[in-house]
DNA sequence: AATCACATGTAATCAGTTACATGATTTA
DNA sequence: TAAATCATGTAACTGATTACATGTGATT
C-alpha cells in the first residue's frame, strides 16, 4: 500500500517524469500549462519536493553550478513516482466540493441592489472572455508547434474543456443579463 | 469598518434573512437549494451560528419547546447581519483558484493506462447527466410552484449556470471520447 | 544604482472536512 | 424494539494561501 500523496504532488510527479526542473521552474511550467485548471503555490510546492525526495518519490539532481553561488537543486522522478503516479491515474476523480461565489450573490440577489449584482455579471462575463482568449492562444500554439508532440492530443482535450465551459459561461451571463433587463 | 465574515457565514446570513431556521433545518435547507453550487458542513455551521450570534449579526429566538426535552435553537437575522449581507453582495466576487482533477489525469494520461482514462470520462459523463437532471427538475418545480416568489428569477438565473456548464461538459466528454478513438 | 527576474524556503494564519460524542423523537 | 431521522456540538486533522525573510544575477 502506497501512502496517499496530497493533491499537490501530482503536477510536481507529472512534471518532473518528462523533464527534470527546480522548484522555480516547475512554478512556472504548472502556471503556464495547467493554471487554468490547477496552480500550486510556493508554500506547497517547496515543503513537498521536501518530502517527496526524502521519501524516494523523486532525487535530486547533483549538479555543478559553475562559479555560480546561486543555490539551485533540480529534480527528476524515481520509479517509485512514477508508480505512484500510475496509481493516482487508476483511480476515479473525486468530486470536490465547488463554491461559485457569484452564484451565491444572484441566489441572494433581492438583498442586495440590483444594479450592483448586473455588474458583477458583467465583469464575471469580462474576465471569461479573457480566459477563453488565452486559451485559444494556448491552443494555436499547440497546434503549431507541438501538434506531433505524444502529449498534444491530451493538452488539447483538457484545453477543450476550459474553452466550452468558458463559452457556456459568457452565454449564460449574456442570458442572465437579458432576463434581468426585463 | 464592518470585520469581514468568512464565506460560511454568507449562506447562513442569507438564510435566516427569509426565514427563522435552527442550524440543522439550515445544513437541509443549504443543499436543497444552493446545493449543487455551494454546501456547507455542520462542522462549519454550528460554530459559526455560534459566532454570528455572539456577535450581533443574528440572534437566537426564545421558544416554547413545549414538553420537548429535545434541544433546539432557531436564530433569525439582526440589522448588522443584514447589512454584513449587504455589503458582502456589494462586493465583487473573488475569483477562487479551481483544482479539477479529471483535466489533470488527462492532462498526464500518457504517463498511465488510456483506457482507465477514457473510463474516468465515461463516469464523469454520467454523473453529469445526473446532475443535468436533477437541476431540470428544480427548475420545473420552481417554475410550477414559486413562479410568483420575488426570488424566483434569481433561482432560475443560478440553476441556469449549471444547466449550461454541465451541459458543455457533458459535450466536451462526447467529443473527447470521440478523439480518443481515433 | 535601481529594478526585475531568479531562486529557496519558513511561519503564521485560515478555512475547511471528517469523525466522534451524545441524546430525543418518530416510524417501520 | 430497532432503525431512521432530528438535533447540537467538539476535536483532530488536513490542506492550502499569504506574508515574510534572504540572497544572487541580469538588465536598464
Amino acid at each position: 500500500m502506497t501512502k496517499n500523496l496530497k493533491p499537490s504532488s501530482i503536477p510536481i510527479l507529472g512534471m518532473l517524469a518528462s523533464n527534470p526542473m527546480s522548484g522555480y521552474e516547475l512554478k512556472q511550467k504548472i502556471e503556464k500549462t495547467t493554471g487554468y485548471f490547477w496552480n500550486e503555490s510556493y508554500g506547497q510546492l517547496y515543503p513537498q519536493l521536501k518530502y517527496l525526495s526524502e521519501n524516494g518519490y523523486i532525487k535530486e539532481i547533483e549538479q555543478d553550478n559553475g562559479d555560480s553561488k546561486r543555490v539551485k537543486k533540480s529534480y527528476t522522478i524515481a520509479d517509485k513516482g512514477r508508480n505512484a503516479m500510475k496509481e493516482w491515474l487508476s483511480k476515479p476523480p473525486k468530486d470536490q466540493a465547488l463554491r461559485v461565489e457569484i452564484l451565491l450573490k444572484i441566489f441572494f440577489a433581492n438583498q442586495g441592489d440590483h444594479e450592483q449584482i448586473r455588474q458583477h455579471i458583467i465583469e464575471h462575463k469580462e474576465k471569461s472572455t479573457k480566459t477563453i482568449n488565452a486559451l485559444f492562444g494556448i491552443k494555436n500554439m499547440i497546434n503549431e508547434q507541438f501538434s506531433n508532440h505524444p502529449d498534444a492530443k491530451f493538452w488539447l482535450i483538457t484545453l477543450d474543456h476550459g474553452i466550452k465551459t468558458y463559452q457556456a459561461t459568457i452565454n449564460w451571463a449574456d442570458e442572465s443579463l437579458n432576463s434581468l433587463n426585463q
